[in-house]
DNA sequence: TTAAATCCGACTAATTAACTCGGATATTGT
DNA sequence: ACAATATCCGAGTTAATTAGTCGGATTTAA
């Protein structure tokens, strides 16, 4: 078994995320493509989306020949960002979410695990925001810059 | 709603281990003692440390008067054991436990999010294995070494 | 021999994850 | 105007996982 694990909503997400990236100069890309090119099912993905766009990392055109642009230039997109629009904060357990209480760990003073775990999130978050969206549909070496 | 999450066995053997680690010296410690002070349930402890054992970590006494004792000084066990020990090997998405298929990420030559995922994971095992239980259980100022 | 422990495996209840479904709404091309 | 193509919205469903329970067998010290 597993225990640190992203979603299938997350996975998906960054990978549609990217498919949207290569294709960024050509207008809106609606859903239906990325599920083709990904195999995600439509109606998966139509889930998924509004969370992106409540971040503002996408936003949508309706109707015919509509679809989904990244706002900003892949550079700009982090996978952490990715990551949160779709899920909420990340943080490996409960605890740190909450605002400190006495029941969360039951020792005397403090909870002694706990800073592990705000290490953990801290450097997770840290690794998500390292990478950008660019970086990872990066072209082969055969089309780097001339 | 949250997607890197750490499982309450995960979080429970680690409090339980700094239990251990606490009252090292005095012997087999018994479960119902650990579960007593953390308020855990004896039998989800029960449950939690056999895999402690199978891994080395602990090792047991059985019949009256036994309990649990780390098998090696606090210092040498690295939170990351514990976590491993519980729950198997850290991984954040199946993918990278099984051996590459094509199948895996639909995209023509390469999964373009694997490599995130790797050095996510990576990052993690790395940030586990850097904090060891004595760390966690050091003493307040107040009773630091003479 | 009794009490206290680990040990073992099955069972269950609750929650979450991963989709699915049906339709409403907006927009464009003809 | 109208059909086609999108996003949008919310509820429903199914499968898997998690968290925890339960009953009892085994081991051992006192």
């Amino acid at each position: 078994m597993i225990e640190i694990k992203l979603s299938a909503k997350v996975e998906y997400g960054v990978r549609a995320m990217a498919v949207l990236a290569i294709y960024h100069q050509d207008g809106p890309l609606p859903l239906r493509e990325i599920a083709e090119q990904e195999k995600i099912s439509l109606k998966f993905l139509e889930q998924i989306f509004p969370g992106l766009r409540r971040s503002g990392l996408v936003h949508s055109v309706r109707g015919s020949r509509g679809g989904y642009v990244l706002s900003r230039a892949p550079a700009e997109i982090k996978i952490g960002d990715i990551v949160r629009a779709v899920e909420g904060p990340i943080t490996p357990v409960d605890c740190l979410s909450e605002p400190h209480n006495d029941f969360c760990c039951h020792r005397k003073d403090e909870c002694l695990t706990r800073q592990v775990w705000e290490k953990l999130r801290d450097r997770i978050n840290d690794v998500l925001d390292e990478v950008s969206l660019d970086e990872l549909v990066e072209v082969k070496p055969s089309e780097t810059l001339t």
